[in-house]
DNA sequence: GTCTATAGTGGGATAGAC
DNA sequence: GTCTATCCCACTATAGAC
């Protein structure tokens, strides 16, 4: 992927990168066009193309950065041993480190949306980003205090990921100041879901789980 | 908005539309241009112009039109009484309607979900087409033997809607043939959230859905 | 009020010379 | 690898025919 022959050809493919990230940054990802950032990186519109398959290849490299400064952020998080303190430090690291990019996300997020775009969560382009996201969550659920049936806390990891694009969504949506809305959903879901996870152990709730589970094994495979 | 001044203007408008949705079918959205949908539709590109404001315009119509076929589909969901027959048909008979659409539907969800966008399902041009929906989820509701608390029952269409918004979204991004994980997973879907809904009514879990309630009557407002 | 013809802008993407 | 020149198309604008 990454591969540059020469050490000149990645200082160049990385000022391109640069230099879209900081257009996305200031002006979105719509109004950002590919003349501008070939500008901006001090090279020709072919060049740029030459390095990058179009746009939509640039903003791979902004999720990227995004993911790690979430994985840096929410760190904290795992001070605490509740399993609902470490899921919220979480999800709200996250809205920490991506608020300042809420009024370009929607942009981003449509091309996301695509199926068929590289730059969907759910595309194999994706994979890296998504597993290190997933981890996030696995580790949220495995330092804590958690005690729950093996074979629900094999998929709480990746159910919780999804629960996150849920949130993710939501927050692409919000538009109310400093995003309140969302983290007053996250406020409001972190303790229901700590709670619902819990009563799993109930007996007539367990048998809902089991069948849960398997439908969703039966869709994996 | 659709109101037409001569009958002259609203045949050719009808034209417009029927051009662009013949052109959809057979070559998707992205390859689909503006001139080719005024050439189909015999007017000139100034004409398609003057009737929609843009591409983006002629998806709405493409959107109401499916969703007037998926109320007429679901009607036969309502001639059982149980409640999971009534849930899955009509979100069967959404996959039947949509099914034609599945390859390049992806590229409609594309612009679908730019929440700027009017073809986002929570924006306020669609609410005509949402709220229809959610009626279909209304009557899956209201004529059936389910049994619930009033305060969530209030809140259920709603919730289903969401719900079948999820299940929209899983089927956009299933490539399996005649999509059918995506039925796989209603099949499975159904009958787990019939069980969870009867199950509100345990001491135990009912605190939790009033909680939950809580949560998301304070979102609204 | 409905529609055409035409001309132009801007920007994503590509071809081919160097 | 890099550039220039070009294509294509969404979209706008406008003058005027009917």
């Amino acid at each position: 992927m990454a591969e540059n022959r020469t050490a000149k050809a990645a200082q160049t493919r990385a000022g391109i990168v640069d230099a879209a990230l900081t257009l996305f940054r200031s002006g979105g990802y719509d109004a950002t066009t590919m003349r501008a950032i070939a500008d901006e990186a001090g090279v020709s519109l072919g060049s740029a193309y030459y390095y990058f398959s179009g746009k939509e290849e640039l903003v791979q490299a902004f999720y990227d950065q995004l993911q790690l400064e979430h994985a840096a952020a929410a760190e904290t998080a795992y001070d605490r041993s509740a399993f609902a303190d470490r899921l919220r430090g979480v999800m709200e690291s996250f809205l920490d480190v991506a608020e300042p990019f809420h009024d370009f996300g929607g942009q981003f997020f449509r091309n996301a949306a695509d199926p068929r775009s590289p730059l969907s969560p759910f595309s194999p382009e994706s994979a890296p980003a998504r597993e290190a996201s997933t981890d996030l969550m696995r580790r949220a659920v495995e330092g804590s205090d958690l005690k729950v049936a093996p074979a629900l806390r094999q998929e709480l990891p990746d159910l919780l990921w999804l629960l996150h694009m849920g949130v993710v969504l939501f927050w692409v949506y919000d538009d109310s100041p400093g995003q309140r809305r969302t983290r007053a959903l996250v406020a409001g879901l972190v303790p229901l879901v700590d709670r619902s996870i819990r009563l799993t152990r109930l007996p007539l709730v367990r048998g809902l789980v089991d069948d849960g589970l398997g439908v969703v094994r039966s869709l994996r495979g």
